[in-house]
DNA sequence: TTGACAACTCTACATTTGTCGAATATATTT
DNA sequence: AAATATATTCGACAAATGTAGAGTTGTCAA
């Protein structure tokens, strides 16, 4: 293992990510509600959203609360789990896990800001302190 | 688009990673070589290495340049393209594509070594001369 | 020429993912 | 209660991915 507690499987396509967004945001929420959220940017269907959900709860990234007849969704994973997840797939499969060349890396061709530069001189500095 | 040139579909999955690694460094090649540098690490029988070869030559992944009856594999984007993609991916999907709360992300919460973060410094600071 | 191989082609099949519609069950409104 | 609006359940089906065996063909050494 690469570290620490959090470390379920958080791997996600792009469609979960969408909805997994949705239910940060508003969880407990129901399926209708994560459609309507994506309406525009998605156009999905109501089930196929539904499914999808229900998908995620098989895999153990959402569960289900049931008040009467509504399920209610919720986030099995934490916005920084998934986060961090996914920066370490990044991470282990372009950068062979090495941080430091990863970051040379960026600041070699990522053509940052010079604003952006300066602010991560602020955090590293700070971080030194 | 998010920036310059270097703009194909560079998407790919694991299993596809792990051939364009030894592609990388053993183009142009064939399949069985690709399958023989993989055998420790992943076991695929040759078969299963070809069909995904050959999968990639149709997504534009790789090329074939045939020599008498022998087929040789190439690259057609390079580690670069790769490596900027899947990180532009990554910071699009888990950060909305903001770099400078990413790096707050890292620094807050990848527990850098000591090491990493005075490397990251040293980094940044050339940059900015 | 005859094997012994190596490489290639074809086909196949199970899973996962993307997408839904139809049928059914509930709840809410006249 | 009847009609309407909501949710849920159940398939379904295509495309992408993981994985590989069987058969064909070309090659090289004995």
């Amino acid at each position: 293992m690469t570290n620490n507690i959090e470390m379920e499987k958080t791997e996600m396509t792009e469609a979960e990510w969408a909805i997994m967004e949705v239910v940060w945001d508003n969880a407990p929420c129901a399926a209708g509600t994560v459609q309507e959220a994506l309406t525009e940017s998605k156009g999905w269907a109501y089930s196929t959203v539904k499914t999808t959900m229900d998908r995620m709860v098989k895999k153990g990234l959402l569960r289900i609360e049931k008040i009467r007849n509504l399920q209610l969704f919720s986030p099995c994973i934490s916005q920084k789990q998934a986060r961090t997840g996914e920066f370490r797939k990044m991470l282990t499969r372009a950068f062979n896990g090495a941080m430091t060349p990863m970051m040379q890396f960026l600041l070699d061709n990522e053509k940052l800001s010079k604003s952006e530069i300066v602010a991560l001189k602020k955090l590293v500095e700070d971080k030194l302190k």
